[in-house]
DNA sequence: TTGCTCCTCACGTCACGTGAGGTGGC
DNA sequence: TTGCTCCTCACGTCACGTGAGGTGGC
């Protein structure tokens, strides 16, 4: 299972114990024997894990259907709770994507500096020097990673 | 500081602590009182976090400036470590799409289902149903959260 | 019989959250 | 003087990581 879902035994130790995966059967040893169904399974909770959801959540979201009485209320409510992860998904590349460009232009920024030999400004007066002075805006990124304006 | 970067107090005092905040001045009664800088500085820590960086990471990337030689230096390796970062947000930013993708895709197999009321094949038997046995492929996270299968 | 893999405690870690009880500063 | 905000411990939490010491199963 760990394996071939790209996750450890801890883990799936660890989920069995907070309920995502079901009681498994066991052979004579003790080992764990699990059904295909829970690999796959196994599988989207570490993506929906990477993605940043909670367990609370994702165990929520895999008990959701049996908790419906009726398949057509289960399409319904399953449909609004995917919507609301999509919804936070979106989000969050978002904000990884204005983060990359913010990241982006503090290296084009920074590259301008790559043959720098001027012990007068570096490191205490970058700020000053004219190479951090040209008309495009300096990103926020750089005045903290290159500890401008001190 | 908390309120102005979206954080709270204490995750300032954790960062402080964990000397990602300078040591900065307090007031008589023992208040923190920290320059702006340092308010730019716990924002791009608080983007970098909601990226998925370790706080040890942050701290070297920070710290990267100090421990160059010369301006030169300093410019070529915070560029590749830049180059680091953006290539592992590039990475999670896919993550993220194909997995939005993919329940985007379980949205639309689920909602066929909004009019279910079916009671012979709900919940138990969904995997014989008709409805899910069109010929396009049922996504991994509808057989999953579907309970197809079993 | 020998290795490698799995088992169960159980403590550690990372990045904070959450009170308890006390003080600052307008 | 009254509130609200900040302070310092210090224990809790979430999602695992990491040994220690033991057994399974080919």
């Amino acid at each position: 299972m760990a394996r071939l879902s790209d996750s450890t035994l801890r883990t799936v130790r660890f989920y069995e114990e907070a309920g995502l995966l079901q009681p498994v059967q066991r052979t004579e040893g003790g080992h764990r024997l699990f059904p295909e169904s829970e690999l796959e399974k196994l599988r989207l909770v570490g993506d929906l894990r990477e993605a940043g959801f909670a367990l609370d959540e994702i165990r929520e979201l895999c008990a959701l259907k049996r908790q419906a009485p009726t398949g057509g209320e289960a399409s319904r409510r399953m449909v609004a709770r995917l919507d609301q992860q999509i919804d936070a998904m979106t989000g969050r590349i978002g904000l990884l994507e204005r983060l990359k460009q913010e990241l982006e232009q503090a290296r084009r920024v920074l590259e301008r500096c790559a043959g720098c030999q001027d012990p007068a400004h570096f490191p205490d007066s970058c700020g000053e020097c004219r190479v951090m002075k040209r008309g495009d805006e300096v990103p926020a990124a750089v005045s903290v990673l290159w500890e401008l304006e001190r």
